[in-house]
RNA sequence: GGGCGUUUAGCUCAGUUGGCUAGAGCGCAUCCUUGACGUGGAUGAGGUCAUAAGUUCGAGUCUUAUAACGCCCA
């Protein structure tokens, strides 16, 4: 074994190990506990980044900690097609290498190239999640538009079409131009603008007089001119002291010349220029509605049975191809408006409206603008015809808000009626740790719309439906599903055809019927996920062990996008939950606090820290920082590495590099130790050395904790643990502690060894979730060297780590008694070596030579106390470093001597007095005595004052008085063993 | 605008139901190449726990307000 570890000459061939072993396979076995987590699939747009090395080994540890336990456990890996997003990549990447755009190819030509895309990709990806130590059941591996996962897809969209739940609507969507396709809302973000509300007159057909003035006008404010072309009313509220005068008069819309009527409506905001809202200080009471331009004068239209003009081409161009006649002046020859870029088109309207006096105003304004999350564009409410699933449905959202734990649903909201129970299996049963997110998914059922699914996109699940003009009835019992809308061009017939009717497809394309060229939302396939990677619609093996799953581990911007559907659509198509936990971790951010991003470069790359710091390390790492925030701060530095390659990486992956290199320098010891190890006997645990005892208490209690912490999703506690015990406990105190003995021989090391082994076989166990390599690695040599190693049977440990079960705690091992007495030894021995290290400094202040040992040590104290230090005084002497330590409680403290005190649980105290006179110039020992005294004083004061508080006496709990009496007789006898060494030094 | 989170040592973070002389890792300082590990060991310095008010015998912890930063939803 080499002194350091090199994990990246270790990591290729365990994973390579496990893998031929085939240990990360699981068949359904409804005899066994299952356990499941099925993979949030990564796009296949980009590599991995470190929020999913992330969020990756958290999944990792759950799973592997179950497989440990003996559960039937898999974990299914895959990835996502990403729709809009690889599409996307993809264009540009075409258009740089072959100033090709896509519509210069067939549709299937360029899916072509976006197929070779994904399958350069999700081989990246899953070598990455390899490299990870991911434990995934390959065999098991899906794509969100492979056939199975294609198959649910079709079958989901029937299901949900034949019972109404998918319908075609037209409505305003959030239109992307720039990428040509309609978004969800959650696709949408917002920004803030700097831009300008404009202030335009439409003039009144016939003047009005109001308060004995004469208008001939209105003024509406607008941040958006362009749509103005659109405007088919112009509202006011009907509190509005104008509205008498002014309601159901009609003015000329400029430009146009459209005649539209001035309509009352209560969501107009009044104009209020001392309001706090924003709104009201910039309104002038007159809001222009366009219909087709915006959400809420859409609803509007609906209240009022307004026209809809859509002024719009898709690219965001004025255009009067999409439903706008009345041109009136727009198309003039010096001043034409068709083909405008919409912002070229609100230039040019205002500079129309300011050339003919009707711009009034125009004032600076910060708002939020819709924008699209992938090309960034501002997005345009944009009239269309889409399918949606009808999600608002109590099937769907009721049920989803049934599904949540009663301790983490809050009753408040006043949206009850949807929670009420049906007597369901699953109601209840879900929740999220931490469970703060409970709420952002109640709230977002409360308030769910409709869910637009079709995308004017080729990179998808094309949506199975067929369409013709006229009225036209299934065709086979169950082969289609057929709904029918009304047009301007007479009555269509949308046919929904069943999975596996590939041949009625063909026929009915030969008959006329056209298939919708629209494919689904990315989320629709990710909503099936949990069920279709198990071969949903078919009731598989696998789907009836392993549906519902577990933990479902994820972040938390996708709680609305993807949790929610999965849960509504496993409720629906299955009747059960798709997992009972949800798990949200938190984002990693750079020192800064920005998210890490390729624009910003700000990016981790995991392959590069494996690399520099092996994988186990980087697994570490990040669990160690997965505490409940929201957020987790990895500084970023730059880095040239010796073949030339700039990489970013952080010194936060240093604790895990240390750890993984402590804990194979520890194990490298003990197997040095245990290499003439004979067979063990059964160990009565009473009858061993203290030391034993303690360590042996402490394991007990790390692998408790690390248990629940892990139960609890608490990574960064349950690596806090396992840390503390193996480098704090172990490696600091017991094995120095063990080194004497192993020289000695005999009874006391045969025991020590067997401990010893015992305790390193718990420590890989229980940190092989976290640092899988290195700990199968050490196992395989300890299988080789000790392969009977527990305390109280004769079992054999030659199975890999991977596959080998969790340790059983036992609480007759827990010994508080014992880890007390070793408390105070342990004081007893730092109290030495602070000694040891003032001496040190003041000698090679004095350039003397530093001391290896100090010559002498007294003990004074209570028998209680010394007794104890008397049958240790061996390893006190070796751990403290001293050469002789003396056990005298009559002594008087000898001139110029040092002086700490040890207390032990009860409040009983010793003193520990050196002797320096011959090692230093004690003057300066006293100064530091001195300052000791002065801050002791402080503290006693404080103590004294607290306790002679009357209301802390009557009213504090006597525990917590006892021990702050207590408290204060430690600080006392320091002050009084002090002030006696002091008074010696003349 | 609504919701959530964060603010504790130079940096990154812990801190359970209030009982604290406020902890860890890194960094820093001093010492140590005694055969597991210098990616190590020993010791130490470093904090008016964002601000203000309140509840309480007692507040880093609970309440209210304020500020800064961040995320989610409109």
């Amino acid at each position: 074994m080499p002194s350091q570890y090199r994990p990246n000459d270790v990591e290729t061939d365990i994973y390579k190990f496990w893998l031929e072993q085939n240990l990360f396979h699981a068949e359904p076995d409804r005899s066994v506990k299952p356990y499941c987590i099925v993979i949030p699939p990564p796009n296949v747009t980009a590599a991995l980044h470190m929020g999913h090395a992330f969020n990756n080994t958290l999944q990792d540890i759950l799973i592997r900690y179950h497989r440990m336990l003996g559960d039937n456990t898999v974990w299914i890996p895959g990835t996502d097609h990403a729709g809009i997003a690889t599409q996307t990549v993809v264009e540009k990447r075409v258009l740089k290498e072959e100033g090709k755009r896509r519509t210069d190819f067939k549709r299937e030509e360029f899916v072509a190239k976006i197929q070779a895309w994904k399958d350069e990709y999700e081989a990246r990806i899953l070598g990455q999640l390899k490299a990870m130590g991911c434990s995934c059941d390959w065999a098991r591996t899906r794509f969100t538009m492979d056939e199975i996962c294609a198959r649910a897809v079709r079958e989901a969209f029937f299901q949900l079409f034949k019972d109404g739940l998918i319908y075609r609507g037209k409505r305003l969507v959030n239109w992307d131009p720039a990428t040509g396709t309609a978004l969800a809302d959650d696709e949408v973000e917002m920004q803030e603008i700097d831009g300008f509300f404009w202030y335009l007159k439409y003039p009144l057909t016939e003047p009005v007089v109001i308060d004995g003035k004469k208008v001939d006008h209105v003024t509406v404010a607008t941040t958006r001119p362009e749509t103005m072309l659109g405007d088919t009313a112009v509202a006011m509220n009907p509190r509005d002291p104008r509205a008498k005068y002014l309601v159901g008069k009609e003015v000329r819309l400029p430009i146009v010349n459209r005649l539209i009527p001035i309509i009352e409506d209560d969501y107009v905001v009044l104009a209020d220029a001392n309001s706090e809202d924003a709104k009201a200080q910039f309104a002038t009471g007159f809001l222009k509605v366009t219909p087709a331009h915006d959400p809420n004068d859409w609803e509007i239209g609906r209240r009022h049975d307004l026209p809809v003009i859509n002024v719009l081409a898709p690219d965001a161009t004025i255009s009067d191809k999409h439903g706008w006649t009345d041109l009136g002046e727009a198309n003039d020859d010096e001043f034409n408006l068709i083909g405008m870029d919409r912002y070229e088109a609100r230039e040019a309207i205002v500079e129309w409206f300011r050339k003919n006096n009707l711009l009034e105003d125009a004032k600076p304004y910060r708002h939020s603008v819709g924008h699209s999350y992938r090309s960034h564009v501002a997005i345009e409410p944009y009239l269309s015809d889409q399918w949606y699933v009808k999600v608002t449905d109590d099937r769907l959202a009721g049920a989803a808000l049934r599904t949540m734990a009663d301790d983490q649903y809050d009753p408040a909201t006043g949206c009850g009626q949807m929670r009420r129970k049906q007597d369901k299996e699953w109601e209840g049963k879900l929740k999220f740790f931490p469970e703060r997110y409970a709420k952002t998914f109640q709230t977002w059922h409360e308030n769910i719309r409709d869910w637009c699914i079709s995308r004017q996109l080729w990179w998808g699940h094309q949506i199975p439906v067929w369409s013709k003009f006229g009225r036209h009835e299934n065709r086979c019992e169950h082969g289609t599903w057929c709904t029918y809308a009304e047009t301007d061009k007479g009555i269509v017939t949308y046919a929904c055809v069943k999975p596996g009717f590939e041949e009625l497809e063909k026929v009915m394309e030969s008959e006329g019927w056209v298939r919708d060229p629209d494919v689904l939302d990315t989320w629709f396939s990710s909503a099936l996920w949990p069920f279709s990677t198990l071969g949903w619609p078919e009731m598989t093996k696998e789907l009836e062990a392993w549906n519902p799953g577990n933990t479902l581990c994820t972040a938390r911007e996708i709680i609305t996008l993807w949790v929610s559907r999965m849960v509504m659509m496993n409720l629906y198509l299955l009747d059960r939950l798709p997992f009972e936990n949800v798990y949200i971790h938190a984002m990693l951010q750079d020192g800064q606090g920005r998210k890490m991003s390729k624009s910003l470069g700000n990016g981790v790359d995991p392959l590069d820290i494996i690399e520099k710091y092996g994988s186990d390390a980087m697994r570490y790492s990040l669990a160690y920082l997965a505490t409940g925030t929201q957020d987790i701060r990895m500084p970023v530095k730059k880095e040239k590495l010796d073949d030339g390659r700039e990489i970013n990486t952080s010194e936060r992956f240093e604790i895990g590099r240390n750890l993984a290199n402590k804990l194979w320098n520890a194990a490298r010891f003990a197997m040095m130790n245990l290499e003439d190890a004979e067979a063990p006997t059964p160990l009565n645990i009473a009858s061993l050395v203290r030391e034993d005892r303690w360590i042996i208490s402490r394991l007990n209690q790390t692998v408790e904790q690390m248990t629940r912490h892990i139960e609890n999703f608490e990574f960064a506690e349950s690596s806090a643990v396992i840390y503390r015990f193996f480098w704090n406990d172990f490696c600091d105190w017991y094995l120095e502690w063990i080194k004497p003995r192993m020289r000695q021989g005999g009874q006391t090391k045969k025991q020590a060894q067997q401990v010893l082994a015992f305790c390193l076989d718990q420590i890989l166990r229980v940190t092989h979730p976290t640092m899988p390599y290195i700990t199968e690695q050490l196992w395989q040599y300890l299988n080789k060297i000790c392969p009977k190693r527990m305390l109280d049977n004769d079992m054999v440990c030659d199975r890999p780590l991977v596959v080998s079960p969790w340790p059983v705690t036992d609480a007759a091992r827990t010994n508080h008694t014992i880890e007390q007495e070793i408390e105070l030894l342990q004081n007893l021995i730092r109290a030495t070596r602070d000694i040891r290290a003032n001496v040190n400094c003041i000698r090679s202040a004095n350039k003397d030579k530093s001391l290896m040992k100090l010559p002498l040590a007294i003990v004074r104290g209570p028998a209680e106390i010394t007794d104890l230090i008397v049958e240790a005084t061996e390893v006190v002497c070796d751990l403290g470093y001293i050469e002789t330590l003396k056990i005298d409680s009559d002594t008087t403290i000898p001139s110029g001597s040092s002086v700490k005190v040890v207390s032990d649980h009860r409040g009983r105290n010793a003193e520990v007095i050196v002797p320096l006179a011959d090692l230093i110039d004690v003057s300066q020992e006293r100064a530091r005595i001195e300052k000791e005294l002065a801050e002791l004083a402080g503290h006693i004061a404080r103590s004294q004052e607290r306790l002679s508080n009357q209301n802390f006496v009557a009213k504090a709990p006597p525990k917590v008085i006892e021990e702050h009496r207590q408290k204060l007789e430690e600080l006392k006898t320091r002050r009084d063993a002090l002030t006696q060494a002091l008074a010696e030094f003349k």
